[in-house]
RNA sequence: GGGGAGGUUCCCGAGCGGUCAAAGGGGCCAGACUGUAAAUCUGUUGGCUACGCCUUCGAAGGUUCGAAUCCUUCUCUCCCCA
């Protein structure tokens, strides 16, 4: 087996392939040049789209040349593939405003940067797939494109199906072959053979190995990834504050680690193969009989979000909840991680409420939020508990360091900094 | 084009003239237990200057002392027939 290939079925990617044998021979062969489709309907991708980034990431490494295919054409589509309900459409400035942050995303796992031979790393490039779709003429893509495409056979794709139940719109129903015409595309262009994806993607995929078979005589082929599930059941990536976001205005270094730091413990091992590039040798450590399953989750939370956030605020993310669940104060070092506001010495002289106070930062959206807080005893500054909802905050809570640490339950945090 | 069924709070889903900020479930949040896990149990879950007030039941009007509930128009969704 080819060892790019085998890399991503040890760690757990690989669902199917249209023909392993094959595809691992190319691979043995010669440099394989791939791509990933990446939907722009966002502003950000979260954690539940790394996975085939990662995967690009050990591809690259193995020598083999990635191309991201940002959907700015089939976004104004949009995939009914394991949605239930019609996408909005989206305007065309939007979406290359989210490619562009995407891309920025993608680089904390893929390379882009130019390779000047002395690497063993596959180049790897973006393409828009708009610049092919957008200009497409209707009569002649139904005739080179639409005539190779057999209705009978698209409505037997498990995709199709389940719209068929709800209801499925022609526009919709055109995205298999506009997501085949890009296989063909890049094929012709960039000498692509491999498109890889989450498994929910392989009838579209399988759809454009045929056309580029049909039309070129080509082989090409096609890898799908599990869709991961968290051992609860629950989709990837989608946390109690809605998506995690890579985007750190979208959802914060700390809390991202947190996110991680909290996953499940069924899911850490696999979650290291998956999302980190820890090698395999140094994650089996983690699975040995009387290993600490915290040091692996902190292990893990760690690892990916050097990846993601860089190594400084890692290390922020890190030492700040490492502070906060000790029960030591947190040092000035500490603190910087956690997410903080300024207040004036004046203000907080004259006392604030307590519920004022907390509905006026990121820990309650409202008094309300905050006064079953404090009444259900989850609320606390500076280590000292308050369950009075009528309790005014003065100078007398201040610590030494002049600051106001909030805190809501067990793991939510914000700093008041005191000026 | 014709006929029917519907749009309720984050989601599903009751309510069908006052006792409705709206049952129940899910989710979320908090408490207990723990390991910053899971499971379990408990409480909470529109907003506010809070024993009161304000805004919510697809939209706009109307009837009524009083409407999520009745009437009119509009709008969207689904189903059946053509």
């Amino acid at each position: 087996m080819n060892s790019g290939l085998q890399t991503l079925i040890d760690r757990g990617f690989v669902k199917s392939c249209t023909n392993l044998e094959g595809l691992s021979d190319l691979m043995d062969k010669e440099p394989v040049t791939f791509y990933v489709g990446v939907d722009p309907t966002g502003q950000s991708v979260h954690v539940g789209h790394m996975v085939p980034f990662f995967a690009m990431h050990h591809l690259q490494l193995a020598g083999h040349k990635p191309i991201a295919l940002v959907g700015g054409g089939t976004a104004m589509i949009g995939d009914p593939s394991g949605k239930t309900e019609m996408r909005k459409m989206l305007s065309p400035e939007q979406i290359e405003s989210n490619a562009n942050n995407i891309k920025k995303q993608l680089a904390t796992v893929v390379d882009f940067s130019e390779q000047n031979g002395e690497t063993s790393l596959g180049q790897a490039t973006m393409m828009n797939n708009a610049d092919w779709i957008s200009n497409l003429n209707y009569i002649d893509f139904l005739r080179t494109i639409g005539s190779q495409f057999s209705v009978n056979r698209m409505l037997t794709f498990e995709a199709y199906k389940q719209r068929l139940e709800r209801g499925l719109s022609f526009i919709e129903f055109n995205y298999q072959l506009l997501q085949s015409y890009d296989f063909l595309t890049l094929y012709r262009k960039k000498g692509c053979r491999l498109q890889i994806g989450g498994d929910d993607q392989w009838g579209n995929i399988v759809a454009g190995i045929e056309l580029t078979r049909k039309l070129e005589s080509a082989e090409c082929f096609g890898l799908t990834f599990n869709l991961i599930m968290r051992a609860d059941g629950k989709k990837m990536g989608k946390s109690e504050n809605g998506a995690v976001f890579l985007d750190p205005e979208l959802y914060s270094p700390y809390d991202y680690y947190q996110y991680w730091r909290n996953v499940n413990d069924a899911d850490v091992i696999k979650f290291m193969k998956l999302f980190t590039f820890l090698s395999l040798e140094e994650i089996a450590k983690y699975e040995a009989p009387g290993v600490n399953i915290n040091d692996a989750k902190e292990r893990l939370a760690y690892e990916n979000t050097l990846i993601v956030h860089g190594k400084e605020e890692a290390e922020k993310a890190r030492t700040a909840a490492k502070a906060m669940f000790s029960s030591t104060s947190a040092t000035a070092e500490q603190r910087k991680g956690m997410p903080s506001m300024e207040i004036s010495k004046a203000d907080l002289d004259a006392g604030i409420p307590v519920l004022n106070l907390y509905s006026s930062t990121s820990l309650c959206s409202s008094n309300g939020e905050a006064r079953r807080l404090v009444v259900g005893g989850g609320a606390s500054i500076n280590d000292t508990k308050i369950t009075d909802p009528k309790a005014l905050i003065n100078s007398d809570l201040l610590d030494d360091e002049s600051e106001l640490i909030l805190k809501a339950g067990k793991k939510r945090f914000f700093r008041i900094i005191v000026k």
